[in-house]
DNA sequence: AAAGTCACCAACCGCGAGGTT
DNA sequence: AAACCTCGCGGTTGGTGACTT
């Protein structure tokens, strides 16, 4: 039944990766690739737990990763991620968030952001006042405690928890007519999570007006989606917020300049309509409710 | 100059989901 | 079907250098 371990913990080493380590890694991954952590260590000649060179691999070695100081686009991007994922109770991304924020920072991984977070931007919300772990007010946040409120997960911009009750709770999402859901799903995709290029997932709708959507489209950032068309020759850039779909949001700048919402099945126009952040484009995901039991 | 404190971040740990035998 | 493994995740720890007293 099943398999041998991943790895003799007696025989391997720990702490501080070495020079030499580093190279034999890194040769080893540019001659056979990645994957295979569990032989890794013994056909590359390392001492170490394949999860150990996994890790030194994503966090420190890969050649796309991108050293150095966050920019202040950077931050502000984590935050707004941040605060839209919320913690690893948000019900439909699970447990999911420094790798989904790692997903949208090109070169940046999920490891350094949880790093940065703690160290830096934690500290710079308390200093503006806001409570780091739900994005709202310091007053505010212990208020809502102090009445045995759940905080937030944080994604107020895009998600509202509408009703609860002692043993449902249901959620509702941006509404979305059921007429055109019905005329649209057999195309729609939906983007969840953007791991590196590459990768798609694909699966076509075939419900008729659920009540959630979970289709996955895995997709490169798409750097087009940071214009709008204007004309036919023009292009605008979008505001911050709206970069991230998050055009309701009240920090949005460039709320009288834009366009209403294009069905996202509209043709392939579509995506140069932007506004497609995880696929939370209104209208996109057509939560209308969810209830959990 | 030495001691204490702080900040940073690489690495470890434990867990859950999903795959394999 | 059950046992066991791999992979990938978030939380946490510990080493180290910078800064302060």
């Amino acid at each position: 039944m099943g398999r041998s371990p991943c790895c003799e913990k007696a025989h391997t080493n720990k702490g501080a990766w070495t020079k030499e380590e580093d190279d034999r890694l890194v040769a080893y991954i540019k001659a056979h690739g990645e994957g295979c952590w569990r032989s890794l260590p013994k056909a590359a000649g390392l001492l170490r737990c394949g999860k150990s060179c996994r890790l030194r691999w994503i966090n420190y070695l890969r050649p796309d990763l991108k050293r150095g100081n966050f920019s202040d686009d950077e931050d502000e991007l984590i935050i707004k991620l941040h605060s839209l994922l919320g913690n690893k109770t948000n019900f439909f991304l699970g447990g999911f968030r420094w790798s989904l924020i790692a997903g949208r920072l090109p070169g940046r991984t999920d490891n350094e952001i949880k790093n940065y977070w703690n160290t830096h931007i934690r500290r710079k919300l308390l200093n503006r006042g806001i409570d780091p772990a739900t994005h709202r007010p310091l007053s505010e946040s212990a208020q809502a405690g102090s009445e045995g409120t759940p905080p937030a997960a944080g994604a107020s911009a895009a998600v509202a928890t509408t009703a609860t009750t002692s043993s449902t709770t249901t959620i509702s999402f941006a509404a979305a007519a059921c007429s055109r859901d019905q005329e649209d799903s057999k195309t729609d995709v939906k983007s969840l999570a953007t791991p590196p290029p590459t990768v798609a997932v694909v699966k076509k709708e075939v419900e008729k007006c659920p009540d959630l959507n979970l289709e996955l489209r895995i997709s490169p950032p798409y750097q087009e989606q940071f214009y709008r068309e204007t004309t036919p020759s023009g292009k605008e850039e979008l505001c911050f917020d709206c970069r991230l779909g998050l055009e309701s949001s009240r920090d949005c700048s460039c709320r009288g300049r834009r366009p209403l919402m294009v069905s996202i099945s509209s043709g392939p126009k579509e995506s140069a309509a932007g506004f497609d952040f995880l696929g939370l484009k209104s209208g996109v995901l057509d939560y209308r409710s969810l209830e959990m039991k």
